[in-house]
RNA sequence: GCGGGUGUGGUGGAAUGGCAGACACAACAGACUUAAAAUCUGUCGGGUUUCCCGUGCCGGUUCGAGUCCGGCCACCCGCACCA
């Protein structure tokens, strides 16, 4: 038998081709089998995987795999989030059509990932770019129109000047575009909005049934964007005219303690309070300046708190006092009515703004401590009812609601509850993406395209370049139409969608196109979904989890799947980190996945992926571990190269009864255990891997004059064990063994239980919990026997000495510990 | 400020409340080799080494704490004038 050298490059190519030609990786539906739905989130097709995929890919694959061997029907598959404004900037600098270029960069991956060996079922690969794709994402922002999900309004919203579109609240990040990276500044346009609020309650109190299959931070990251916070709503009229004023507070108890009101200057009722005000030009300067000023100075906490005084007043509807009313910088618009009651004695921002207006501060509510005559910052905890009428010497919390009851019997007020959520600002101002299948009409208004004619398909030939305008503008052809309701002449709508749009139903198309009626096969989605494994990165956190999670709500409520949350489990990888800090093209630090797998392989990536790090944590990138990845490929492979003899000989039986065999079958065993554990409960594929590598270790010590059975045995179950890590090497190593079944299909290995008891077992003998002495006792040890014989050993009694034994602690299996005093 | 997370050898990281540092990387030594690489075998937290100390710091619970509880510190992430 002549030795045989492993090279991964061969091994992969012939592998990658046997499973293509087999149809390895088609989706199975036996109807005897439980369905398994494993999903990783897809790629935007930039021209070329990164590190980061590689890791997402190898993860999923792992699980994907691990269930197929263990009995599922999985469904595993792949697509491309393949609208977006990259291939339109790449279209405005080199002049190639984002028709052309997107579908180059998603063949050049897609070779990348079946290079990386990847379980994908290729038959249903989608691409959000296809016309028979977002022919269906128009029908849904349909289906979202006919529900009242869908509307436009004029509003000041999010504009990019570099990407020269609208922005969604999600996608600014600290006052700056999410994908550029440029600040946002404010615009005011009509725009497409989706009222995801309308379903903010639901997409809090259903994060619940996440619990456990979610982590903790993401659900905790959605619950603060969602921001539900339940106080009251009180209205004031204001001194001399028959205009009402209804602020938002949390704090109804403090009512007492209003001194002003304070508006947002946005606030649609400001100019009709200055007119005719001597100072209505400083106002209306003041406003405007606020207006100017950006994102992040507006809303940074540290900014300094400014306003002017409104002329007008408000009157408290308790006390009849006359109340300034002011406007300020601090008042948001867009939260709850865009106006405030200022109680500067409990809310520290009032507090600060009254102190610099010298406002004036009334304590209402007395804390145990009581109050420091000269107040230096607002008192927010808890206490009890001063200077409040007939509610004088209730606990704040009593007399919230007691005071919400007056209110609300006097017609003035009533509990209420309000979201930091805001609407979905959808339109984009960009060709690449679905175009919005609405019809503007002089005389009919807003009207959907009628559904047969969907899709809307994007024109080819426009004007990408034009800064501020949609490309879709440029092309006439598009533009100009008729009215479906009237037949006069019509215009396009020349936005198209928030690419977070297609992304937010990818995974119910991927499991069946259906009959072309439906946007999916509702059936299949209903038996597939929700997903049972979804990676990916943090980075959605909020953005791509809050809208499939919406998108799935509504489209549960228009009867087109039976569940409500789309995600069962969810797993969020950590970043690819070489030094610390994200590989990026503009630090130098990239390590590309090509130059790895042609250097060692994608068995050799995907192991040192998995091992280096458990899956939510950052991975240093080592080119060392890598090395060291590849090395341990190579030891199995020797090992089974090694061992052809004994792992061909179809008749070898195993006979453990030998010691050394004894100990080889129980490291077996219990490495099934382990990584069975680790891939299918715990997702820790890193200690899944260093325990086969245990095994490992353990076959090449094991004595030559054993039982050959045993180690063949060995042998065979670390191939296979590792097998959804490092699929291409292992299958090879099969067939080397003579095997003829498909290792993708074998079944999984189950673990002899009584393989995992010893005999004997060591004992730990503690004295006050630490350790001093070991002792072998037989597995059916009482724990008299055992404690008898700790306490007579030669070691112990040494230690005794002088002294007596309080306690004894015996843990079966483990250790005794004898308290001594 | 609020919410969440993380702190363990030179490094990546292991440890259902029960032997801290599995597995690997790096380093060192030996075997093989004319030599190197590869491979195989071994050593590898620290110290004043029969023993003691050691999982960010200080306390607590427990026979026993990296793990649970309380209070700090540092770093990371998210939100951040949300009334």
């Amino acid at each position: 038998m002549t030795e045989r050298r492993y090279v991964p490059s061969e091994v992969e190519t012939k592998w990658q081709q046997n499973w293509e030609a087999s149809n390895a990786h088609d989706t199975t539906t036996d109807s005897s089998k439980p369905y398994y739905y494993c999903m990783e989130q897809f790629p935007y097709p930039s021209g070329r995987l990164h590190m980061g995929h590689v890791r997402v890919y190898s993860i999923g694959d792992v699980v994907a795999r691990f269930k197929k061997m263990s009995g599922y029907n999985v469904l595993h598959l792949m697509g491309w989030d393949a609208f977006g404004m990259p291939a339109e900037n790449f279209a405005i600098q080199h002049g190639v059509h984002p028709n052309v270029s997107t579908f180059d960069n998603i063949a050049f991956m897609r070779n990348q990932q079946k290079q990386l060996g990847l379980s994908y079922d290729w038959s249903r690969e989608l691409a959000t770019c296809s016309p028979d794709y977002y022919k269906w994402t128009q029908w849904i922002f349909q289906l979202f129109y006919e529900r009242g999900l869908a509307y436009k309004k004029k509003a000041a919203v999010n504009w990019c000047p570099e990407c020269s579109t609208v922005l969604a609240n999600e996608q600014v990040i600290d006052g700056a575009c999410w994908r550029c990276d440029s600040e946002v500044v404010k615009k005011d346009l009509e725009q497409w909005f989706f009222k995801i609020t309308e379903y903010a309650d639901r997409l809090l109190t259903d994060l619940d049934q996440l619990q456990g299959g979610w982590p903790e931070n993401v659900i905790t990251m959605q619950r603060n964007w969602i921001g539900k916070s339940t106080g009251a709503e009180i209205t004031f009229s204001i001194a001399g005219q028959a205009e009402q004023l209804t602020v938002f507070t949390t704090r109804p108890d403090t009512v007492y303690g209003v001194s002003y009101i304070v508006l947002a200057p946005e606030n649609a009722l400001v100019q009709q309070l200055i007119a005719g005000y001597e100072h209505q030009a400083d106002v209306q300067a003041f406003i405007d300046k606020v207006r100017k000023a950006s994102e992040i100075e507006r809303t940074s906490t540290d900014a300094e708190k400014v306003g002017i005084f409104t002329g007008a007043y408000a009157v408290h509807p308790l006390t009849g006092e006359k109340l300034p009313i002011w406007i300020a910088n601090y008042v948001l618009p867009d939260y709850g009515t865009g106006c405030v009651m200022g109680v500067p004695a409990h809310d520290q921002r009032d507090f600060e703004f009254a102190t610099k207006y010298e406002l004036p501060i009334i304590p209402v509510i007395e804390p145990e401590e009581g109050l420091e005559s000269n107040q230096t910052s607002a008192v927010t905890g808890e206490g009890k009812l001063i200077n409040s009428a007939e509610f004088n010497g209730l606990s704040n919390a009593e007399a919230l609601t007691q005071i919400v009851e007056a209110l609300e019997q006097k017609g003035i007020g009533k509990t209420t509850t309000s979201f930091r959520l805001r609407d979905w600002l959808i339109s984009r101002q960009r060709y690449w993406g679905a175009p919005i299948p609405m019809i503007n009409c002089p005389s009919c208004g807003t009207v959907p395209v009628p559904k047969e004619q969907l899709p809307v398909l994007l024109p080819e030939h426009v004007d990408f370049g034009v800064k501020g305008k949609s490309p879709l503008e440029t092309n006439d052809e598009f533009v100009q139409t008729t009215c479906p309701s009237c037949g006069g002449a019509a215009r396009r709508e020349t936005d198209t969608m928030d690419t977070f749009i297609d992304s937010s139903w990818y995974y119910l198309r991927y499991t069946g196109e259906g009959d072309g009626t439906l946007p999916f096969d509702t059936e299949a989605a209903n038996n597939w979904m929700p997903v049972d494994k979804y990676v990916g990165g943090i980075e959605h956190a909020i953005l791509h989890l809050l809208y499939s999670r919406f998108f799935t709500k509504v489209l549960h409520d228009a009867g087109l799947v039976n569940f409500v949350e789309p995600f069962e489990s969810l797993l969020t990888q950590g970043m690819v980190v070489l030094n610390g800090a994200k590989m990026s093209k503009s630090k130098g630090n990239v390590v590309s996945p090509e130059d790895i797998v042609s250097k060692y392989g994608a068995d050799t990536a995907r192991v040192f992926i998995l091992f280096a790090a458990p899956p939510d944590r950052d991975l240093e990138w080592s080119d060392q571990g890598v090395e060291g990845a590849n090395r341990f490929l190579n030891r199995v492979w020797r090992m089974v190269d090694n061992h052809i003899p004994i792992l061909r000989k179809k008749n070898l039986t195993a006979d453990a009864s030998g010691e050394a065999a004894k100990k080889l079958r129980m490291a077996t065993h219990a490495t099934i255990k382990k990584v069975t554990e680790d891939i299918g409960t715990r997702y820790n594929f890193n200690t899944a891997i260093s325990a086969i590598m245990e095994l490992v270790n353990a076959i090449y010590t094991y004595p030559d004059a054993a039982d050959a059975g045993t180690k063949a045995e060995a042998i065979r179950t670390a191939v296979i064990l590792l097998h959804p890590a490092a699929p291409h090497v292992t299958s090879e190593l099969w067939e080397m063994m003579g095997e003829t079944s498909k290792l993708y299909a074998l079944e999984w290995p189950s673990y002899d239980e009584s393989a995992l008891v010893l005999d004997e077992i060591e004992y730990v003998v503690q004295i006050n919990g630490k350790v001093r002495e070991r002792l072998v006792f037989p597995k059916d040890a009482t724990k008299e026997e055992i404690e008898t014989q700790a306490v007579a050993s030669d070691k112990v009694q040494a230690l005794l000495e002088g002294k007596s034994i309080k306690k004894v602690i015996v843990v079966p299996g483990k250790l005794v510990n004898l308290v001594v005093g």
